[in-house]
RNA sequence: GGCGGGAUGCUGGAGAUUGGUUUAACAGGCUUGUCUUGAAAACAAGUGUACCAGAAAUGGUACCGUAGGUUCGAAUCCUACUCCCGCCGCCA
């Protein structure tokens, strides 16, 4: 959510903004509702402190007269209350109706385009492997190796799931053990506070993956991604498409004090998506499924540092996806392929030999206040002592399949066998798999 | 799933028995000031949030789990819901 001063008094940029973003938005409504409704609580105040005055008369008036008069009085004034009250709270379900279609303004820096084809590519890191023989795609060799199964999760589960076996399981369980030991390591458990130099003390964290819708809303995924969760009709709760919107959650309607900020969490849970609008895309293997494991960064942190932080979270991506020595590149999202909540985002992409492409395996996003003002999330300021709204930023660690992918591909061998990335066998116990 | 108890401000904790200056006694905490070489102690003062109007000072309104209701007026009465804490059942 926006802040609606910024909008009264900004109409403009706010337009400009939605529509970098390829959003329709009725600004002239919004702005005649906003008004409407200022007037009428404005009325409908005036006329409660009216009564406010008078009820606290009544008790101190002697004669019977004069009392019941009044008491009649009030009753007038109360038909004409009911009335206005009725009028704000339909203009109010329409205010904010219209406040949650506006998605977050893109900052000044991000590159201006339609959709993901006007992403801007950064930097390329890392070498792409050479192969004196042809690379083979992922699903190949992990159904040589009983890495991967889909066929059977087909049968259990339906298309878009996949059982994670033997080496393959081993591996998750190293890539978490490895961003936990990397993002983790300063942490101080009894203090939690961050630590000098920006170290990364991340707070672990195994949040719920089911949220009640107000929350789900609150995160900023529903106006526009209803389709993609899941939602459990019987029990009202959904399952989260991410840690991040349980972690983020977690906080709302709190105060935090400025010297923790900023609150970092590494969050680990298996991540649940319908991919309702991907029929056809991606429908072989793991790359695209319902259910996957992920290891996920999220900060609260104060307004002024948010680019910063966001800077410091995807360097983070970098230093773990260097840490497994898988080329990669850096793409900076435009206006047009960012989320609602999202002001700024980056993607990481892996280089996959055998299929010869680069894939999304990382992302981070600046989501500035718009999570946090509507969940009511905020801190202390040192110097005005008043609550202002935090900034939420968010990244992945690691998300299980896909970095799985990357590296199987590229760690494959002429023998068809897999070589496990040297950070990680003092994990899998395994310098190989096959 | 069954039964019982509860939800109040930064925290503890009154308010239940008579609905009417109760934003809320009392205590603690915190902030500031006095005293002191400094600190502690003592003493004094202050101590919520949100919205609306206003340049500001300030004024108004709302908020005692949430949503409704009764009433001229509700933390206090009524209804539903949510969450918490016990006991039983089931269970990783």
């Amino acid at each position: 959510m926006l802040d609606i001063k910024l909008i009264r008094q900004n109409p403009q940029k706010v337009q400009e903004g939605c529509e970098k973003k390829q959003v329709k938005i009725n600004l002239g409504r919004l702005l005649w509702v906003d008004k409407k409704r200022r007037q009428t609580i404005q009325a409908l105040e005036d006329m409660k402190s009216q009564k406010n005055k008078t009820t606290s008369q009544i008790p101190k008036i002697e004669e019977e007269g004069e009392k019941e008069k009044l008491i009649l009085k009030m009753r007038e004034l109360d038909k004409n209350s009911d009335r206005l009250n009725g009028n704000l709270k339909q203009l109010q379900e329409e205010f904010n109706d219209l406040m949650r279609q506006i998605p977050n303004l893109p900052l000044e820096n991000v590159p201006v385009g339609k959709n993901e084809k006007e992403n801007v590519v950064l930097r390329e890191i890392g070498e792409k492997p050479e192969f004196n023989f042809t690379p083979k795609d992922y699903l190949e060799i992990s159904e040589k190796l009983d890495l991967i199964d889909v066929k059977r999760a087909a049968k259990v589960s339906g298309s878009r799931f996949g059982y994670l076996k033997g080496g393959a399981a081993l591996i998750e369980f190293a890539l978490i053990n490895l961003a936990f030991e990397t993002l983790s390591k300063d942490y101080n458990p009894p203090t939690a506070l961050p630590a000098e130099g920006g170290a990364p003390n991340f707070i672990p964290v195994i949040p719920p993956v089911m949220l009640k819708p107000e929350l789900m809303e609150g995160m900023g995924y529903v106006e526009r991604g209803r389709e993609e969760i899941y939602y459990l009709k019987k029990d009202k709760l959904y399952l989260v498409g991410t840690s991040e919107q349980s972690i983020g959650a977690m906080h709302a309607d709190e105060i935090f004090e400025e010297k923790v900020l900023p609150k970092r969490y590494l969050g680990f849970s298996t991540c649940f998506r319908r991919e309702a609008g991907a029929y056809g895309r991606d429908t072989k293997g793991i790359l695209r499924v319902h259910q996957f494991d992920k290891a996920e960064m999220f900060s609260f942190c104060r307004p002024e540092k948010s680019q910063e932080e966001h800077q410091f979270f995807l360097k983070m991506e970098e230093k773990l996806m260097k840490a497994l020595k898988i080329p990669y590149r850096v793409v900076q999202i435009c206006s047009g392929d960012l989320g609602d909540p999202a002001a700024a985002k980056y993607d990481i992409e892996a280089w996959l030999p055998g299929q010869n492409q680069y894939r999304e395996t990382h992302s981070t996003s600046n989501c500035t206040d718009y999570q946090a003002r509507r969940l009511n999330i905020r801190y202390r300021d040192s110097k005005t002592e008043k609550p202002e709204f935090v900034h939420t930023v968010n990244g992945t660690a690691y998300a299980i399949g896909r970095t799985l992918i990357a590296i199987i591909e590229n760690y494959q061998q002429k023998d068809g066998s897999i070589k496990v990335p040297n950070v990680l066998q003092k994990y899998t116990r395994f310098k190989k798999i096959g």
